[in-house]
DNA sequence: ACAAAAGTGTTATTTGTACACCCATGC
DNA sequence: GCATGGGTGTACAAATAACACTTTTGT
């Protein structure tokens, strides 16, 4: 599965393909297909996606496999589900012949899913709450250029919460990932600095991460 | 896969089972089979493992699904792989008559593994790693009374690092998931206090655990 | 000059880290 | 009374949370 998010609407989105054949014709559904002989998951999470909505070239993840025997009317399925960050404005949705028809939704408006669909959307969007909170994920979702407030916005969408400015901002820039890259314009007031992620720089701290947690020891929450 | 630890070796320790046929026969490997067609993939993990090794009633969580076309010489086999932690003294190995010969194994001397079982293994040990960093597991991995000293060893097998003393027992303690039961007996020196987990606080903690998160907002580590 | 959003200074509080010491027991 | 591990006290450093303020732009 594909989620988006569209910084205008400040909202998280996921992408469907609406159902052509039985069963559950017409509903909309997560992109998927079967996995063929001589392939990875992996590649087949990325091919059928392509297959459907023509988005291409992403960075996955696998999410969890669901395998209740009666989630699938026609028999016993095994969905092994990936999921995807994209910049929404980076992939447009270009028509297919052979693509069903494909749309983003905002995650808090979504129609019925087919199957087991929105137990695994769920997943997926519990997932990346928890990710978010010890890696950075604004990478995949935003331009290239994009301003701390956009950042803000973005965790404040997956989180569901608001954040200090202030200690949001410390943060982000103490963890030395982002680098300025100039102004915004237009805009009637202060316009705010551009920043963009040094990928570079992120590599190295998800190296050090791993020094740094054995140097701490453990860091109970619960 | 079942992954237990023994308190006096101060090692985590794997379960495995001779396969006794080909391919790779006489290797060891972790338990597992075929999913039938009426059983959660849960249902399938759990049987599994009682009818090669009559360990039954775990607690297992589902770990990763691995699925390389290659993985199995007799076919493409995706394994969806789940891993269970338990108390040693608790699942003595039973001979049965219809079971493979199966044996507990120190992670850290392990025999050459079948398939791809060596990389589900070190999956499963980074998992471990992580989650032992913020959520107890010293419940399923303990025997029933145990003492301070017991649980910080068995969190510096895990880990692979030395904590310290005083703030390990300041942090458990803080928890407050553990209730003292009495004190050693016949050592030779100053005994120990005894504590077992409180169940009812421990669930009570991952409930509030969401909740304190959505207060504290994000919490960066990299 | 005003509105609007960007961006900063500072402090009280909590949490993490480190070290050194005292305590109870068997032999 | 000594060796052995169990079990504190406390102080310094770092991270977090909270709030109020100043700055820069377009109109």
């Amino acid at each position: 599965m594909v989620l988006g998010y569209d910084k205008d609407q400040k909202n998280l989105m996921v992408l469907l393909v609406r159902r052509k054949n039985p069963p559950y014709q017409g509903y909309w559904a997560l992109p998927g297909g079967f996995v063929e002989e001589d392939e990875t998951l992996e590649q087949a999470a990325l091919r059928e996606l392509e297959e459907e909505t023509s988005v291409k070239d992403l960075f996955i993840e696998q999410l969890y496999t669901f395998g209740q025997p009666q989630r699938d009317p026609r028999g016993r399925v095994v969905s092994v589900a990936y999921y995807a960050l994209i910049n929404l404005s980076k992939h447009r949705l270009k028509a297919r012949s052979d693509a069903a028809e494909a749309s983003w939704f905002a995650i808090d408006q979504l129609p019925a899913l087919a199957f087991d669909h929105a137990d695994i959307l769920n997943t997926a969007l519990t997932r990346l709450r928890n990710k978010v909170r010890y890696q950075p994920i604004g990478f995949e979702l935003l331009p290239d250029e994009f301003t701390l407030r956009q950042l803000q916005d973005l965790y404040e969408s997956v989180l569901g919460l608001p954040l200090n400015k202030r200690n949001f901002r410390s943060r982000i820039l103490k963890l030395g990932i982002l680098e300025k890259t100039g102004k915004q314009e237009g805009v009637a007031h202060r316009p705010a600095t551009l920043y963009r992620f040094n990928k570079e720089k992120y590599r190295l701290l998800e190296q050090e991460n791993y020094t740094n947690l054995l140097k701490r020891g453990l860091d109970f929450e619960i």
